[in-house]
DNA sequence: TCAAAACGTTAACAAAAGATAAGAATTTGG
DNA sequence: CCAAATTCTTATCTTTTGTTAACGTTTTGA
């Protein structure tokens, strides 16, 4: 995708939050950085801070956490989603958990920095602080319900809940991914699978 | 506590994320609320848009579903803490939750109206669109920590982070309801204190 | 003050999940 | 193109959790 394409993706998914005249998305632009991140290369690491939050204009990637040498999977971003160790990134202590590309995976990418700079710009500062504002609200609330349903409902009802709501996690993402996402083993989703076969069959 | 009290904890607490003067502190003083929530009453309820948002200076709340005729406790909210249901209150949607006073809890108020009228101040606007803005990413953090205490702890670990971090929680809630808290019923976690007891011991 | 409600623990049993291993099918990468 | 790795399922066994009920203790509210 061209340079041009994705600064586009990343003029729409502001447009979602804010509406940016010419004249302030021009004040934008120079902050933008495109990149790639190859197939199985991490976008962020334990240890490090994250400096980055991106848009993923092509590509996909999950965030892990590995616990006693084993990879466990809690989130993934696709296209027109962010990507970021939100903690790391707002908080600027050490990332707990990896950030990997499950695919080739082209961004828009802005800096700690840049980010600061933009919020604090007479010009369009408050308007791209209500952005961030909205942005951060919008993840408030997706982690809200997410934390209802472990709290509320059983790891069957949370696959099922995955099923109808059927997002682009099931075509793309292997199950044992899927499982960790749950808050269960690989094994035990085969089995709730198993189970739902019969109901409906 | 007297009105001038519960406003300067208002003012304590805006002041952990923005630094306001005196005449900004002034502009906003007219849009606050103080209201009392005596014992057992409800904040809101399921069904109806919540309108406010408030911050705690004295007393304890509790957020619970119904599931089945049985209330799930996922969440409180203490003093200096804001309380609200922040999917009903930023997305004017009707709430899905409970929020009850676990005692009588005096707050300071700030409808959603206002909060716009303020978030559009011309004075005071950039500088509470940020304060918005921290408010919704340190909360964004909170649950962020939690869905991954989920997805990568047992039940067992997850009450044992508890009881380190040993938050108001343990003092003044009922076991019942910090069960609800973990995931897990009120007979599995006095299994794990028992568990536990026999280790320690 | 006193009866009713709420709370925490324990027991017994059923259901579900974790751990481990094996096997088949598919995908990957050189 | 083919060996190696990955993925998913299934089986077995162990551990944990859910469910229901009972019991003493504490708290609540009229």
């Amino acid at each position: 995708m061209d340079t041009l394409t994705a600064l586009n993706k990343f003029r729409e998914y502001v447009a979602m939050f804010v509406l940016l005249d010419e004249t302030e998305w021009q004040q934008l632009v120079p902050y933008l950085e495109i990149s790639i991140l190859k197939k199985k290369k991490n976008f962020a690491d334990p240890g490090k801070v994250c400096n980055q939050v991106g848009l993923v204009v092509k590509g996909a990637v999950r965030y892990f956490n590995v616990k006693d040498g084993e990879e466990i999977t809690g989130y993934f971003s696709f296209e027109n989603e962010l990507l970021s160790s939100y903690k790391s990134f707002l908080t600027r202590q050490p990332c707990a958990n990896y950030i990997q590309a499950l695919e080739d995976t082209q961004m828009v990418t802005l800096s700690y920095n840049a980010m600061q700079q933009i919020y604090a710009d007479a010009l369009i500062g408050h308007k791209m602080e209500r952005f961030g504002r909205l942005i951060a609200e919008h993840y408030l609330i997706c982690y809200e319900d997410r934390v209802t349903a472990f709290v509320t409902q059983t790891p069957e009802e949370r696959y099922n809940k995955l099923l109808e709501t059927g997002g682009e996690v099931l075509q793309r993402i292997p199950q044992h991914y899927i499982a960790n996402f749950l808050g269960i083993t690989p094994v035990s989703l085969s089995r709730i699978r198993r189970r739902i076969m019969k109901i409906s069959a």
